[in-house]
DNA sequence: AAAGAAACGTTGTATTTGCAACAGAACGAG
DNA sequence: CTCGTTCTGTTGCAAATACAACGTTTCTTT
C-alpha cells in the first residue's frame, strides 16, 4: 500500500526522515498494522497503554465513558492523525478513553519503549523521531493552553478578543485570516453561534475590528 | 547549595536518577544557574528559545503581553516548577510569553539540544531524562485536555458534574476528596464562587451528590 | 439560469451568570 | 476564651447567554 506509506512518511512524527532511510527506521520500530471495521473498537477504555497510534485511513473518534455511563465525544480523528500519544508518554497505566472506528479504518501502532531506546547501530533517526514526538506533544500543549486562555474569559466578547488577539500575535499582523467559519469558531470558543455573530457585529460597529468572512482586522486598542 | 540540589534531585525531570549518578548527569548537561532579583525579567517575550528552565527558589509568573499591550498572568511558578519546556520542545522560534520574578529567584537552565543528544558514554540516564521530559509534557497535556472538557460545558452545573465525574473516574470511586476549596474550584472552572455554591447546593438538594467541605460523593446517575 | 443547501446576521425570550453585599461557620492567633 | 480572618452559603438584581426561529446572502449543483 504505497498510499498508506506516504501517510506515514508525511506524518509529523517522521518529518525530517529521508525517504530512503524510512524503511530502515520502520524495520527498527517494528510497528503493527491493524484493520478495523466501521463501529469496531480500536482501543478500549481501561486497556493497558504501550503503543502510540497513527490512523492511516478512515475516520475514528476518541470518546470517554463517564463513571455513570454517559458517553461524550472528545475528538475526531482523520487519516494521518496521531492518537494515544499523550497517554503512552505519561505514567498512567490504563487508557482513560476509547477510540472507535467511525468508518472502516487502518491504523499503525508503534511501541513506545521501542521509540525511546535508541538502538546503537544504524538508527540515528531515532533521535529525530524522539524530537518529533516531543514536538507533537509540546505543540498540542501550546494549543491547549491557548484555548484554555480563551475559554477562561467569561463573556463572548472577551473570548473573541482573546482569540483574535492571539491570532494577531501569531501572524505578527493586525490583519489575518482565521481557519474557522462562524459555526466552527463558535464551537471552538464554546459559545452559541448566533451570540458570536451578535458580538462580532457589535465589535465591528464599535470600530474595534473589521471583518469580511474569515478575514479579520484588529483596529484599535481595547480592553480584554 | 545543598537545598537547591535537592530541589533538582526531587524534580520530576530527574525522577529515577540515583543520587550518586546525579552529579555525573549534571556534568553532562552543563546547566546554567542564574539569580534574579524581584521584578526582574527571567525570560522575555520574543527571546529565542533554547533552554528548559527549572525554578530553584523564589516565585515567578508566566505572563503574556497582548499585541495591544494588555498584560495577562498565565501561571504562577514556585520552587521546583519546570517552565518553558513546551516552547523549547516545540518548533516555534520565539517565546510567546515572558517569565517575571515575583520575589528574588534562582533558576537553572538546561539546553534542549543537550538533553536530546544521548552522549555515547556514561550518560545512560539521558534516556531516563528524555522519558521524564516526555512524561512531564504528556501529563500536562492530559490535565489541559481534562480542563478543556470541563470548560466546554456551558452551564455551571454541567461544569461541576464534568469535573466531579472526572475525579470519580480518577479515584475509581464515587467518594473522593478534591484538592480545591470553593474559591479555587470556582477559579479552576472559571465561574463565580457564589454561583458555584448555589449550584452545589441545588445538586445536593436534588440528591445527585453529597459533600462536606472537600469530600464529595456522587450519588446517582445524572445527565451531563 | 434555477433550485437547493449552507453560511451568516438578526430578533425576541426564557435562563443563567456575574457581581455586590451580607450572615453564619470554621479556624487561628493572641 | 475572644477577637479577627477566612471560608462558605445565600439573596437580589443587572447583564449576558442559550435557544429557537426567521430572512438574506453566498455557494453548489444540476
Amino acid at each position: 500500500m504505497q498510499k498508506l506509506d506516504s501517510v506515514l512518511l508525511n506524518n509529523e512524527l517522521f518529518s525530517g526522515v529521508a525517504e530512503g532511510e524510512f524503511s530502515q527506521l520502520l524495520a527498527c520500530l517494528a510497528p503493527v498494522r491493524k484493520l478495523y471495521e466501521k463501529n469496531e473498537t480500536i482501543l478500549a477504555q481501561g486497556d493497558p497503554i504501550t503503543k502510540i497510534g497513527v490512523l492511516l485511513s478512515g475516520q475514528a473518534q476518541v470518546i470517554r465513558d463517564d463513571i455513570t455511563g454517559v458517553r461524550s465525544i472528545l475528538t475526531g480523528l482523520a487519516a494521518g492523525d496521531v492518537f494515544a500519544e499523550a497517554f503512552a508518554c505519561s505514567d498512567i497505566a490504563e487508557l482513560p478513553v476509547s477510540v472507535l472506528a467511525v468508518t472502516d479504518c487502518s491504523a499503525m501502532f508503534f511501541d513506545y519503549q521501542r521509540i525511546l531506546k535508541t538502538c546503537s547501530s544504524a538508527c540515528s533517526h531515532h533521535t529525530r523521531l524522539i524530537r518529533n514526538l516531543l514536538a507533537v506533544i509540546a505543540d498540542k500543549n501550546i494549543m491547549l493552553s491557548a484555548k484554555i486562555e480563551h475559554l477562561s474569559m467569561r463573556t463572548t466578547r472577551k473570548r473573541i478578543l482573546s482569540y483574535l488577539s492571539e491570532q494577531a500575535s501569531r501572524h505578527n499582523s493586525n490583519r489575518f485570516d482565521i481557519p474557522f467559519n462562524r459555526q466552527q469558531l463558535a464551537d471552538y470558543l464554546c459559545v452559541d453561534r448566533s451570540a458570536l455573530s451578535i458580538e462580532l457585529s457589535k465589535l465591528q460597529k464599535g470600530g474595534i475590528l473589521a471583518f469580511q468572512k474569515n478575514h479579520f482586522r484588529l483596529l484599535k486598542h481595547f480592553e480584554l
